[in-house]
DNA sequence: TTGGAATATTAAAACGATTTAGCTATATTC
DNA sequence: GAATATAGCTAAATCGTTTTAATATTCCAA
């Protein structure tokens, strides 16, 4: 029969033995040595441990050491494929360390972020890992004076000092677009977001940065667009570039390359032939269009294990110096620019 | 100069105001009148709250009521995108209740799963909602028997009493091929999981219902692969089908649709005149294809707030009524099915 | 003037684990 | 034999809440 304790505790099996409460403590903990106790005893707590199927209460043990062992991670959406794979791979890493991961979306939304943010270092999580949103430096300057270990992770302030983890967005565009020219495409274009955060700036200046290098810096054609409606603005970009003699586009993020690729294909437009293509992150979406889409990779696992790997230090360690990582991505390239 | 002392207690509170602990936490729980609090205790006693920033400590409140007010899910993989849809709105569910939500991605690896549950149950969440994998009745039992709150989304096993959400498979299935017979096409095939999971059964025997009804009976094609190696099985799996004269196929899930459109595409067949097609849960990839994708939509936020409601109806009122939850598809026609 | 309500507040136990300081014996040293 | 180590164990405080039972004060009726 049983009843409705849940679990055994560690006065359940100090009674068992008939022994106090610290010695199952120490046994149970690895300190049986340094606490001396007998041989004996060990095995007979060790075994009315096993017995009575102790799980040791979370809650009290956070309470004491004032650690969750729990990792809260602010993204934009989980169910957009590039940060749900950084989320499983943040997860993979993280469990490495015993660590669990709470997840929460902001929507690119600031004020959203911040309950979220509240919300989970209310729940005593042990660190945070964010993609921060558009103008959020105060926030994150809050999260730091907090105390708490903090990554961003895949953006970053230029104007605040914190640990970040992100790709080498600039020279990945750079090199993206220097591609595209040398493919034998004259006028590349690029659609990005109309956002102040670092990384697109980044990506949109590696584009202009390799138009000037091959002296055309004349011709520079660039479409920003809000995310709201954004099936609706990506036709109007697409058509204005193509206005302005636009031969090939570099689409910023994977969101775009998604809705662009399916105006170009509503429009009957050729790849590569009218039109040369490079997209930010892969994706099995990008297989399926008439032609397999060049793109550039984002290394996400190894994005993940450097941010989960600097919280770690600085939860377990202690440690606060600043980490600013730049990974190195890759240009893939496909039949989309082979013209 | 801040202190290293993280946060304000009950206790800094009624020291700051001169009283005992019980009278701040009963006016700071909105259990002021029935205890009879006076007015003015209660507006000190908030003021000096909000003035020394009082946040609850979770992992005192959770120690003390035995509840941390966090949800476990366990899924396959949260970077598939059938399950990070679902993931994201499990997480914006729960949080109209106040809650979290911890994930775990099992693989389909049942030893895999069963210590997640372990993990998240040790982790003391209040409920676990499964996405269960193959064979794993008896770990779905084990949870029943420690009394969790448990929902099981997406799959059932006919021999558990449990809840669960999931679809009507069988007959979107059902329904699914038999609009395939009725555009024309006269011998439909399947490709589905080699697994013995309930939904995956459904799927299948919908097919074969709908074959029936048309008095095709003699004529089932079903192609059941692992999902190992899923790229090479798909291609074989669709020769064999072709081979057998199938002029039309229903993919089982969205990762068998996704790899077979690539093969379908690498083979050159002419979609939706060679082989007409519909596929389970829709997504931005399926339309990049050369023609839209036909496919049953899976009402996915209904699920979730389904799932959620049901487990937190268990949490909070402890109501032990079983749920099995048959929500109802739809299926989305395109132009991958009009001969 | 004594007893009983009603009001306003507090003390203390409990949740379960960790850890410091302390208490017995017995063993060792000079 | 007295002083001191040492081995082996326990008591009790602590983390921050919640909640029950108790206390103290006032007020009113009998």
């Amino acid at each position: 029969m049983k009843t409705t304790k849940t679990h055994a505790s560690l006065k359940d099996i100090a009674n068992y033995v008939g022994v106090s409460i610290s010695l199952v403590s120490f046994v149970l903990n690895d300190k049986a040595r340094q606490h001396r106790v007998s041989e004996e005893m060990v095995r007979k707590i060790k075994e009315a441990a096993e017995k009575l199927n102790y799980q040791p209460n979370i809650f009290a043990k956070s309470l004491r050491e004032g650690k969750s062992h729990v990792i809260g991670v602010v993204l934009s959406d989980i169910s957009n494929p590039f940060f749900s794979s950084i989320a499983r791979c943040l997860e993979d890493e993280a469990e490495k360390y015993g660590y669990s991961v709470l997840f929460s979306s902001s929507d690119e939304n600031r004020e959203r972020s911040e309950k979220q943010i509240a919300h989970l270092i209310n729940r005593g999580v042990d660190g945070l890992i964010l993609v921060p949103c558009e103008k959020s430096q105060s926030t994150v300057r809050a999260v730091l004076e907090t105390g708490k270990p903090l990554v961003l992770i895949d953006r970053y302030f230029p104007d605040v000092h914190t640990n970040y983890v992100c790709l080498n967005n600039r020279e990945m565009s750079r090199l993206a677009t220097s591609t595209i020219l040398a493919s034998g495409y004259s006028h590349p274009g690029t659609i990005a977001y109309d956002t102040t955060l670092q990384h697109m700036l980044d990506r949109r200046s590696g584009y202009r940065q390799a138009m000037e290098d091959a002296g055309k810096a004349a011709f520079v054609s660039e479409s920003l667009i809000r995310e709201c409606d954004l099936h609706q603005s990506i036709s109007s970009a697409i058509d204005k570039l193509l206005a302005e003699g636009v031969d090939s586009l570099l689409f910023a993020t994977n969101n775009i390359a998604t809705e662009s690729l399916m105006v170009i294909k509503n429009k009957g437009i050729n790849v590569p032939g009218e039109l040369g293509i490079i997209g930010f992150d892969g994706g099995s979406a990008f297989d399926l269009f008439q032609v397999p889409i060049s793109y550039i990779q984002q290394p996400v696992a190894l994005m993940a294990q450097k941010t989960v790997e600097i919280i770690m230090d600085e939860i377990l360690v202690g440690q606060r110096l600043t980490h600013q990582i730049e990974v190195q991505g890759t240009l893939v390239i496909k039949e989309s620019t082979k013209k």
